[in-house]
DNA sequence: CGCCATGTGGAATATTTGTTCCATTTTGGT
DNA sequence: ACCAAAATGGAACAAATATTCCACATGGCG
């Protein structure tokens, strides 16, 4: 006997949200279709923004987005917001214990981890959206776009990073050159002025990666930097840093917001030599 | 005449508040000390946490949380929030007239671009966790612990995608073995029984990739691909596909769904090691 | 054309959150 | 060991925010 045709479970997870919304933005009325539509671009305004806000920017009454949260099965703004807040309560996140969870059943372990590793990957990208502001990224854009030559470094879990970043500016014309391998990195004989030097590593920091940045830096090179924390060494020799923060599966972090930003800055490249 | 002895003007952005927290954190009390700390390594909690909730991971009483935004020159926690939560202001415009001005300024384009991959990147790992069950992962995770070596092999934007896998796969202590280059693909030379290949290819398929599992597979090779479509050549010679469909944004894809489901493959495989 | 069902937004209320106050404890100097 | 100054945390108060309610508008259908 709910005022609801159909009283549903409010979803409890970010991709449980997004099914839920494409799947009922059609029966919404005008109003609700709004707050779908602009909610679904702007996910990672919710964690940040009140009630009052989040209508505002869809253009409709705070009542209106109040009921559009329960169209959708919360209780209120408030539990819809406890979702995107969720991710926070990796304060003291008992690690040990999360980890112990993990193995203790394999079958069902696997599909977890799975909904586990997507609902981070859905987190991640939440997180550059609210953290990296976009005139950075234009900056670095236009700085490679007319560099001599583009210098990419990273090694271990940050190879994967530049090597599709290598792809990316290869396929765009830009003028790359991936340095590998442990010991190798050489950053007098092919650095030249001109060059600029795009160096990614995440904590705990590669020794070599950060020498490189030190190097190329104190001979004028410009420097811009990719990491996951505030913490990186290689701050101090760049002209613009982009943090990625990843959300991790016991003590595992993929590498969704990482590419992600380096895609868009891939393609942004690509938008300034269409304008010029 | 203030309260306090050096009334200083409120950080107006991220950098002045860093660096006033640098300065001042010596000259603070155990308590405050407690806060800046905290507060220095997860300034990104700011945004999304109420004073009680910071208050709380730090370990003391919201009063002092409340007197220590104001040692740093706040009026209160509201205004050092404002402070994080003020450049979202830029997306309160309304988003269709955003759209209609993408080329009038760069760094609006670009902002438009990162959504837009956000958003591409969401729809990605919606449909992995719709598509791939988990028993398929579960199987191949199986067979790559078992494996006497796994061959990873992946060209061009795939490339990423298997020396992020290697990575992964060497930190687990799995025998594993990245194929490079061009034309140098070698099956019958380093692959034997007992071997698996995991190999990961997008439309337009590589034939050297293609090529290599089935050669593989004609040896008794067991093969298991990763692929972004249905229509992958490889299907024929794996025992087991895994389909990654990525969300395009101006005919670019990033990977956040390839990149999604081999970490979850790896930390699966920790999972069956940890179990034995 | 008028009625009913449904959708809408402003204004009232309840709840949460930020902020201040002050009694008590701790610290450091003599 | 004593005192003064500083720091601390609980509890009261103020402000902001979420949520509900209801009068009004709208659109479909007899």
């Amino acid at each position: 006997m709910s005022d609801h045709p159909h009283a549903q479970e409010a979803p409890g997870s970010v991709s449980e949200l997004l099914e839920r919304l494409d799947g009922a933005i059609d029966s919404f009325p005008k109003r609700l279709k709004q707050c779908a539509s602009f909610t679904r671009r702007h996910l990672h305004l919710i964690a940040v923004s009140t009630v009052s806000e989040m209508a505002k920017a869809c253009d409709v009454a705070p009542s209106v987005y109040m009921r559009f949260c329960q169209a959708l099965g919360f209780s209120g703004y408030a539990e819809l917001q406890g979702l995107f807040r969720a991710r926070f309560a990796e304060f003291r996140p008992d690690y040990e214990v999360r980890l112990a969870s993990l193995h203790e059943d394999g079958a069902i372990a696997t599909s977890r981890l799975l909904t586990d590793f997507a609902e981070a990957g859905h987190k991640s990208l939440l997180s550059i959206a609210n953290t990296v502001t976009s005139d950075v990224l234009d900056r670095i854009a236009r700085g490679m776009a007319s560099a001599r030559v583009v210098h990419l470094v990273g090694l271990r879990r940050a190879f994967a990073v530049v090597s599709n970043m290598s792809y990316l500016l290869d396929k765009l014309g830009v003028p790359a050159n991936l340095h590998y391998g442990a010991g190798m990195l050489n950053a007098h004989g092919a650095i030249f002025p001109g060059d600029v030097l795009f160096a990614v590593t995440f904590a705990p920091f590669s020794d070599e990666t950060v020498r490189l940045a030190e190097a190329a830096a104190k001979r004028g090179i410009t420097v811009y930097g990719l990491t996951d924390s505030e913490h990186c060494p290689v701050a101090e020799w760049a002209t613009e840093m982009l943090i990625a923060r990843e959300d991790e599966v016991a003590g595992f972090r993929a590498l969704n917001a990482a590419i992600t930003l380096t895609t868009t800055l891939a393609v942004s490249i690509r938008t300034l030599q269409q304008q010029s």
